[in-house]
DNA sequence: TTATTATTCAAACGCTTGTTTCAAACCATA
DNA sequence: TATGGTTTGAAACAAGCGTTTGAATAATAA
């Protein structure tokens, strides 16, 4: 269990990469501070002494975390601004999943993001406007440039969008959230570790899908 | 909290009644045999008398509970046999969010399923042989009828069809398990509890996506 | 009725959790 | 080298959890 190794030689640092670890790994309820000092090589006494409280870590953890995901995945990856919205589409649904199924410190991130959406704790205020609510607002405007495209914009304008891009969110969380049911139920040539695969299927579908509402009308 | 107006007199099935509402509301884990038996008006000693456990009882809430969904919410829901897949697909969505986002003894299982998929317990395995793999066979019958028709069927068949299945239950799952930050995001006009609207969100979106696949090809 | 079994109940047990205590060790500065 | 604030550490604390105990009560059978 323990694991003395690490690079900062700093308790401080060594929690915050410890935390990260078992809080993206357990979640924020399951995780225990006797593993993360364990595994930091501290004192159990070290995260109320550094970080005041469990939930103190867990802040400090978030706020690392967001700044290594957005330095390695924005959620446009670099793409250049005058993409197509198909494209800015790909491109986000790519980065998410990289942002939530990747390994290493970038991915904590998201999958702290993936477990506060289906099990919040009380940070999830924070997340919410630090995380989602900006990742959302993006999204938005990618579906609100393919869905107007030529059309004028009605009222119920703004709910298709909300519902399609929980569509889209809901489709990637569920390679994060549901990935027990799907080791038990997938063929043995799906590999849920082929990040590329998945984009390639949630971007076709969800650009076909955006585009049979478009098109509008019945069935 | 205490309730003792059941319409059951006996001890245990009044436990398996406030189990229920506990467990689809708190989940597995932090659901309380405290809370439970002060909800049934019995001793704390009685889950273990009458249940051997706390997990024996969620097992007999989950039988329970089953035999309750699948009365009320058949997967086909009652649709007759020469419906067209479209259909099919249609009433299985709509009687998934019925199992999900209704309220009382029918949907209990369906959120129990849920918290399964998200937040997998020792009894995923028992979830999964009695409900999930029998509700994902189904689906994946009316994807397969819908993807190749007309066309042969490739190897490759099989993932696309997990994939789209993967896409539909986790469009749905996410108006559950993602409640919390949808109530955060939502523009006023839209309400989480119309299910109607939801369902026919999804069931549009995904016809047009699978469709979108079917004609192959790129982006 | 009596004997036997089944069920309820208050209390306590054993364990894990996050947190606190306070003395010892460390470390920079005068 | 002495001093004062910072950090560590072993131990204990308090609360919550599922579970067990064993006597009291209720229900059933002889």
């Amino acid at each position: 269990m323990e694991d003395i190794s690490k690079k900062t030689d700093d308790t401080k640092g060594r929690l915050i990469e410890a935390a990260g670890e078992v809080f993206a790994h357990h979640g924020f309820r399951s995780a225990t501070v006797r593993e993360i000092c364990s595994r930091a090589g501290a004192n159990v006494a070290a995260v109320n002494y550094h970080f005041r409280d469990k939930e103190g870590l867990y802040v400090a953890v978030l706020e690392h975390s967001l700044q290594s995901a957005t330095r390695k995945y924005p959620p446009d990856l670099g793409l250049r601004d005058q993409a197509t919205p198909e494209e800015k589409l790909r491109t986000f649904i790519h980065s998410f999943l990289l942002r939530i199924l990747g390994e290493g410190v970038p991915a904590w991130h998201g999958k702290l993001m993936a477990r506060e959406i289906a099990d919040p704790t009380d940070a999830l205020g924070r997340v919410v406007q630090s995380s989602i609510r900006p990742l959302h607002m993006y999204l938005a405007s990618i579906l609100s440039d393919l869905l107007k495209e030529g059309k004028p914009a009605e009222g119920e304008e703004r709910d298709v969008i909300f519902l399609c891009a929980m569509s889209i969110v809901g489709q990637c969380l569920q390679h994060f959230t549901g990935r027990r049911v799907i080791a038990a139920l997938r063929p043995k040539s799906f590999n849920p570790a082929d990040i590329e695969r998945i984009a390639d299927h949630i971007t076709r579908f969800s650009l076909a899908g955006i585009r049979g509402l478009r098109a509008g009308g019945s069935l």
